[in-house]
DNA sequence: CATTTTTTGAGGTACGTAAATCATCGATGC
DNA sequence: GCATCGATGATTTACGTACCTCAAAAAATG
């Protein structure tokens, strides 16, 4: 039988009332006993039954969510995978509360960040763009004893605990070792179509992209960011544009959204499809076009997985408890039209 | 606030020992009274306090793991998985039973079936083997009503509850693609190397394998497959005699373990790698032949998450509670030397 | 030493559910 | 009209923990 409260209470020769209070941190202990009791709960291996606690407690998990509204079909997939958590919720012990602010608009965010009401909250998971006020609003939520998950996109140097999302620099090296392999020996030209680099993610993807590139495929070219804004419209501009300026490129690196532009402008350039093609994210147009072939391989991260990591995560801090660190790692998904999901 | 037990009972008009024995299926209570309990139940919205409950119950959930024993690389990190899951039983109330009997063994397996205690049994995980026997053994578990689940290697049309592990044909159709792709326009031979065409997994990613070799690279002649029984130093033999008496092979498949052997083969060829490489499962040879160039891609079903989610899928059965099946889907990881975790 | 303050003990109630006992009521059979 | 039986109610205890009150003991203070 696993030890109870009891069974410290009888190792420590002390009363129940003294455990609980040192279990939960009351005041009016004896250092002394503190000490005696803790040697108590080291000594016969208890652990707190969270389950049990958290029914004496009445425990809610208040947890919420910040992400940037607008039409990039990743952000929409994170926000149907909270809405779907929020489901589970009364068995899950969580209340989450969803917000959305204007897209990479640190402002925003910040102001967001300073609206939240920290007593009681369990934890807030947000995408963060990079900005001090960003940061100090971050910093001030943990020194509240809120945990913060940074979603996605990360923010170093900050005083969130824990980031859920890929490490975007291999992602981009992945992209690059891909493409690379699938233009074959041709030489030629490649087109890297970004949102914004302003954005953490892209300007890692990036980075790795060209590590790559230069470093194990020279024969190729890689031409400067061609920056699409995560929207369709404008990515479809630029990589037109582009492609008709240079018309020995024979691939294309989409790392951002709005690759419906792009497959638009691939398609519409008709059969002859020298052109490989790796993107991200695995949205209904990504997934069509590597069917058809447009596109060769998609780079994904599971949103589900990432929102259902981030509640764990802010749950287990939240109990002081930590992570499996291994569960909480979020892969880097390569779909090729063979093992779509 | 949730509504309770004692909500149910107000709004159906009777007492909280009939609403217990409605929820807990007790006998002694009549057909209309049972609906109109059911009825408040669905009214009020009410879910059970799982948590709650198993306190009340002092309920664990006992589980049994079935593995094969030996060398293989990928059982030896599910059965570490096991042992890792064993740690965290305190906290998910798990009573976890490891049992290893030997590989490619129908009979064993059947025999270990047998001699399971089903009574107060939460779920029985285990790597099938097909054979009549061991359909029966799974039927007889299902039918006293513990949760069987298949790991890794599927059984299907028997009794069992669900599989956990990876669609073995995508696996190989997406070993192909790759495969096809990386050696580029150059004809050739490819070498298969399988464990054996016994097991299930095995068969199917060859037929995946295939598919896409003959329908997208027809420049590229499959030979014939090679049965290394997932042991290095077979492995090794079969290939060096293959590579011998083919010189033109561009391309070698490893669907199954015993990668040391064909690393050592490889290279000890020396530099001139005209052979591009794509093996399963992420071991530690594997990964420093992907590191070096020796492995071009692996294709890896990750063995935490595996374990984990059959833990899951066992628990939410015997509770009667409808698995996330989003969650519990294993996914095909591709790994260059660019997204080593 | 007496007094105040701090520390500790004893005991209770609550959380939402399970499971048991015992009493009650109505209908049935004879 | 009495015994029997099925259905239902009323009530209690328990699970492991949290949290509260009140009293008692111990330690610190003057």
């Amino acid at each position: 039988m696993r030890p109870t409260v009891h069974d410290i209470a009888e190792a420590a020769g002390v009363s129940l009332a003294t455990v609980d209070r040192v279990l939960n941190r009351r005041p009016g202990v004896r250092q002394s006993t503190i000490g005696r009791v803790e040697e108590a709960i080291a000594r016969i291996g208890y652990v707190r039954d969270l389950a049990a606690a958290n029914l004496a407690k009445r425990r809610i998990y208040p947890l919420v969510f910040i992400l940037p509204e607008g039409p990039n079909a990743f952000m929409r997939a994170l926000e149907a995978a909270v809405l779907e958590a929020k489901t589970r919720s009364a068995i899950e012990r969580t209340d989450i509360r969803l917000l959305t602010i204007p897209p990479f608009d640190a402002q925003a965010l910040a102001q967001a960040l300073d609206t939240l009401d920290l007593s009681e909250l369990a934890g807030v998971a947000l995408v963060a763009t990079e900005a001090g006020a960003v940061r100090e609003g971050v910093a001030r939520l943990h020194d509240a004893g809120v945990p913060v998950v940074t979603l996605v996109s990360d923010l170093p140097n900050s005083r969130r605990d824990h980031y859920v999302g890929i490490d975007n620099v291999a992602a981009g090296r992945t992209a690059a070792s891909l493409l690379g392999r699938f233009v074959g020996n041709c030489r030629g030209k490649i087109a890297v179509v970004a949102g914004s680099m302003l954005v953490r993610d892209h300007v890692e993807r990036r980075m790795g992209f060209d590590q790559v590139m230069h470093a194990e495929f020279p024969a190729l070219d890689v031409l400067p960011v061609l920056e699409g804004l995560d929207d369709g419209a404008t990515v479809a501009r630029v990589l037109a544009g582009c492609l008709e300026a240079h018309p020995d490129v024979v691939g294309v690196y989409s790392l951002g959204a709005g690759n419906r532009g792009m497959i638009e402008v691939l398609e519409a350039r008709g059969v002859g499809r020298a052109i490989s093609v790796v993107a991200h994210e695995l949205s209904d147009h990504a997934r069509k076009a590597l069917t058809s072939g447009t596109i060769d391989a998609v780079i994904n991260q599971d949103a589900g997985h990432e929102v259902r990591s981030a509640i764990r995560v802010m749950k287990a801090r939240a109990d002081g408890l930590p992570p499996v660190d291994d569960q909480e790692r979020i892969r880097i998904d390569i779909f090729l039209r063979d093992n779509l999901p």
